[in-house]
RNA sequence: GGGGCGGUAGCUCAAUUGGCAGAGCAACAGCCUUUUAAGCUGUGGGUUCAGGGUUCGAUUCCCUGCCGCCUCACCA
């Protein structure tokens, strides 16, 4: 207790000895209960209506007062709006007035009661004639005008920052309204939402590396999943035609300003679907999700003005890549000849291990840039795609029915026709257990348990996943991951 | 991991060539019956991120570390 109050600063000090008056006047600085009649925003609305109102009980935060002798203005911010109140000595009595002014801080927990009248500048106001303590604030709050700046405390006290920063509050109202429209879109086209395990024996689904953890009793290494995919497709073999899941997904990578290691992921599977099929739902889906956290699908991101108005184009990964950099990767359909053609055009361009990674760097540094309105990026190669269906034409035998969606170097949506052939998908983790063995840490693991599922037979199926955090930075206008994630990670 | 910028009062920010560490808000003691970034008078408040070095003297210059932001790389 004592080395409590021996680390509070001289404001922290005041404000405690307030508290201890508070008690010694028998009065408990953090009651039990409250009364409260109307939210700040049902009283503002109510007497803007028209109707009249007495007895009006509010409960919020102080956030403001302005004292003159025997009267003093305040605000009163609850979770609603902020409201103006009005004190008058001779309405609450001197007494009362006197604790007002000496034994309340700013960011203390009040409750008012009284009439709502309108001031000289016609700002509607409540004239208190009773109040009382709700809850006692030992540290001072950011200061009101210039609020909460410093970055690091935004994010290690994200409650100061809600308080005091408007628009971060509304980021995350908006995040909650996307996710709440996300659901009900799925919800309302027959999707079954569950719930897989977070705790894996085996991680897999996506390329990426897992955090590891132990379990005690089992004497076992377990992974967090980096992707919910291999235990949705498991539902479909079981008869769920429609299923999705929205949850945290953990990869043990670097932090930036758009990767954060645990994020939200929204993966959906539709039976006798396809990827066209998830085409539509994602343009769908954020349509849905635009229009209930903007009311409109015309939105501008980072100074750039974006219509996700469906049906958005779409475009083969060949062809975007043909336009940007003059090169056919199906002509060049192998590393050795994509090489070369590389060499012949002179492009720099990083060397990579495969033809599929080296497709898909080509991508990356041409075409994505290019790509401002959201746009399907259709048919990737295999090797970076073990989960999708081959494609049938003979075009080319080794890109798979895979899209991505893109708009200004962001992914808004990745989908597969998904591979239901048992003894492909044996065959892709095989491939993919030598690129492990050759060194690439985020090559997938192989999963028989998997294999056994789909040997009991999975529909044709359609499979999108949508990385929530990524849609709320597109539909909020944040450029950082950071923004729309309450606790962000940071050096602990 | 590389490069750049930054960390000063509760909050937002200053500090000349290396020369007593300051302002506004907040706090404290007062005045004030229509304010709203209220106003006025007065007062207190600092491990200048941490540690080391150079110097008569370091917020300032040098080194190391911690933390944050930007950027490149890595990564989807």
């Amino acid at each position: 207790m004592d080395d409590f109050l021996a680390r509070l600063n001289d404001q922290e000090q005041h404000r405690y000895q307030k508290t201890q008056r508070w008690r010694a006047r028998g009065v408990n600085p953090y009651p039990l209960r409250v009364s409260r009649t109307h939210t700040a925003r049902q009283t503002l609305d109510a007497f803007a209506r028209g109707e009249a109102l007495s007895g009006v009980q509010l409960a919020g935060r102080l956030i403001a007062l302005r004292e003159m002798g025997k009267l003093a203005f305040a605000h009163l911010q609850d979770g609603t709006a902020k409201i103006q109140l009005l004190f008058r000595k001779d309405a609450v009595g001197a007494e009362n007035y006197a604790t007002l002014v000496k034994d309340f801080d700013l960011g203390d927990f009040i409750g008012v009661e009284g009439e709502i009248v309108r001031t000289k500048t016609g700002e509607i106001t409540l004239q208190v004639t009773r109040f009382e303590l709700l809850a006692k604030t030992l540290s001072p709050l950011p200061e009101k005008w210039h609020g909460l700046k410093d970055t690091e405390t935004r994010y290690r006290q994200r409650y100061l920052d809600l308080l005091s920063n408007e628009p971060v509050r509304e980021i995350f109202v908006k995040r909650s309204k996307i996710i709440t429209a996300m659901r009900t879109y799925l919800d309302e086209h027959g999707f079954l939402e569950v719930e897989t395990p977070v705790l894996q024996p085996l991680y897999g689904g996506g390329a990426a590396e897992p955090f590891v953890t132990h379990h005690n009793k089992l004497d076992r290494d377990m992974y967090l999943r980096i992707a919910d995919e291999l235990y949705l497709k498991r539902l479909l073999v079981g008869g769920i035609e429609r299923v999705y899941e929205i949850s945290k997904d953990f990869r043990n990578e670097g932090i930036d300003f758009k990767h954060n290691p645990e994020f939200t992921m929204m993966e959906c599977y539709q039976a006798y679907g396809d990827y066209t099929t998830m085409m539509t739902l994602v343009e769908e889906l954020y349509a849905a999700c635009s229009l209930a956290a903007n009311g409109t699908l015309q939105i501008t991101y980072q100074g750039h003005a974006i219509d996700l108005t469906p049906p958005w184009p779409r475009a083969t990964m060949r062809d975007l890549i043909l336009k940007t950099s003059g090169v056919d990767i199906y002509a060049d359909a192998d590393l050795p000849a994509l090489r070369q053609r590389l060499a012949e055009l002179n492009l720099k361009v990083e060397a990579k291990p495969t033809w599929g990674k080296q497709v898909d760097e080509l991508f990356s540094v041409f075409a994505e840039p290019t790509l401002i309105q959201p746009t399907f990026v259709m048919d990737y190669p295999e090797e970076i795609s073990p989960f999708a269906k081959k494609k049938p034409d003979t075009l080319c035998a080794r890109v798979v029915e895979r899209f991505e969606a893109f708009s200004l170097n962001m992914e808004l949506g990745n989908a597969f026709t998904e591979l239901n052939d048992p003894l492909d998908q044996y065959a892709r983790f095989v491939e993919q257990s030598k690129q492990r063995d050759a060194g690439d840490k985020e090559a997938h693991p192989v999963d028989l348990d998997f294999i056994e599922a789909l040997m009991h037979g999975m529909p044709p199926t359609g499979g999108l996943g949508v990385g929530v955090d990524r849609m709320v930075m597109l539909l909020t206008d944040q450029s950082s991951i950071r923004e729309v994630i309450l606790f962000p990670q940071l050096r602990t």
